[in-house]
DNA sequence: CAAAGGATAACATATTTATGCGGTTGCATT
DNA sequence: AATGCAACCGCATAAATATGTTATCCTTTG
């Protein structure tokens, strides 16, 4: 039996999807609400297997209240419900924590697929929405390149050096030498190309080295 | 009618596909292929809607397979089959561009209707693997988090720093005296609770201030 | 108006870093 | 046997950095 919570203040589409749900074998909706003042308090109280949560709402909206959900409970699914694929909503709903994004014109039977499919770990999309979320991730990963080939050691070293080390407390981490930590350090200068600790540091982050 | 070519190297998994495919309503299956070493030009000549590519093949691999088809076709959806679920491959296959990533254990049925998915747009993705891409997601965004308030000077400075510039080309490009910078820079350190330039450096990159 | 805080600046000093040079050892490849 | 290379170590020196204290000028805000 999938325990359900639903957030949406439209009192009609409410109504229809504690029908729907309902009426469905399997399915069980425990409470619905018409905004998300307390969502903490009713998530822990009725212990919901999915939620799910309308992002449109006057006062706090769904990405707020799942967000609230979040900082308290991390099991629970959380299918956001919209009408919109705006692109500034998915990405956000999806970095706060959200389970799956639909639209609410996705028909009742796909949609308890969707419920079905969430409560299994997976993270149901509109086909718009998952397409979107492909773009960005696509588009957001940088293709490494430069190797620079660092030995073992010096990959060592340089970590130490973004984590804030002194040479002095790398030489004690690594039990060797402050002169031999410099040895390294030069290596890496040269390798990397620049002249600093701190230039290191930034080329670490940027090329993804750590 | 949904036309397909299939990329795997396992002849009993190739065949297997093939007559589960072919013995379907609405489903084709063009051709199969047991490497990628013709990719490009067998799906210009096909012109299938969906590929199925498995990952894992001698020769050149089914990521490398999607990027060469990519850099010629990105309307074709590609469907990536694999054994195993690791991080890696994942990341790698849809930043490259994939449609959907499933393993080959999924059932037959699922499996038929994961193509109709990724054909009409959308990502399908076994369960397991929408939670890691979700992860990925969420993680890699981080949406700051701390303020820590510098001012925009401090901000300016930090800048700078990031870029790897000393006290000196600092005070020449912003026009004050080096001791400002020092005094500048005191300031950061206490506000990001460090205590030395590449903690500074590394800490810009990690709470993505800059 | 007074307080608060940002931006500016100077001076002093200890520590750290960058860079040059030199070297030994041990392992793997040729 | 010879070569290359990673890892190790030392010494020296100039430059940069970190830290403290103090002080002026200006704008914002209660």
């Amino acid at each position: 039996m999938t325990k359900l919570l639903i957030y949406e203040d439209n009192p009609q589409l409410r109504e229809g999807l504690t029908m729907l749900i309902n009426g469905s074998e399997g399915f069980e909706v425990l409470a619905c609400f018409k905004n998300c003042n307390n969502v903490v308090e009713e998530v822990s109280a009725w212990k919901p297997d999915v939620i799910l949560m309308d992002i449109d709402m006057p006062g706090i909206n769904g990405i707020e209240g799942l967000k609230k959900i979040r900082q308290v409970n991390d099991e629970v699914k959380v299918l956001m419900l919209t009408v919109f694929d705006d692109n500034k909503n998915v990405f956000q709903a999806i970095s706060s924590g959200a389970n799956g994004y639909v639209l609410k014109k996705t028909p009742p039977t796909k949609l308890l697929e969707y419920i079905k499919e969430a409560q299994s770990g997976g993270a149901p999309m509109t086909a718009s929405i998952a397409t979107q979320v492909l773009k960005m991730f696509s588009s957001m990963n940088n293709e490494k390149g430069e190797d620079y080939n660092l030995s073992d050691r010096e990959k060592q070293v340089l970590q130490f050096l973004v984590e804030g080390y002194s040479y002095k407390m790398i030489a004690n981490e690594m039990f060797i030498a402050i002169d031999t930590v410099r040895s390294h350090i030069k290596k890496i200068y040269e390798k990397l190309h620049v002249n600093s600790k701190s230039e290191a540091v930034a080329k670490a982050f940027k090329d993804k080295l750590v």
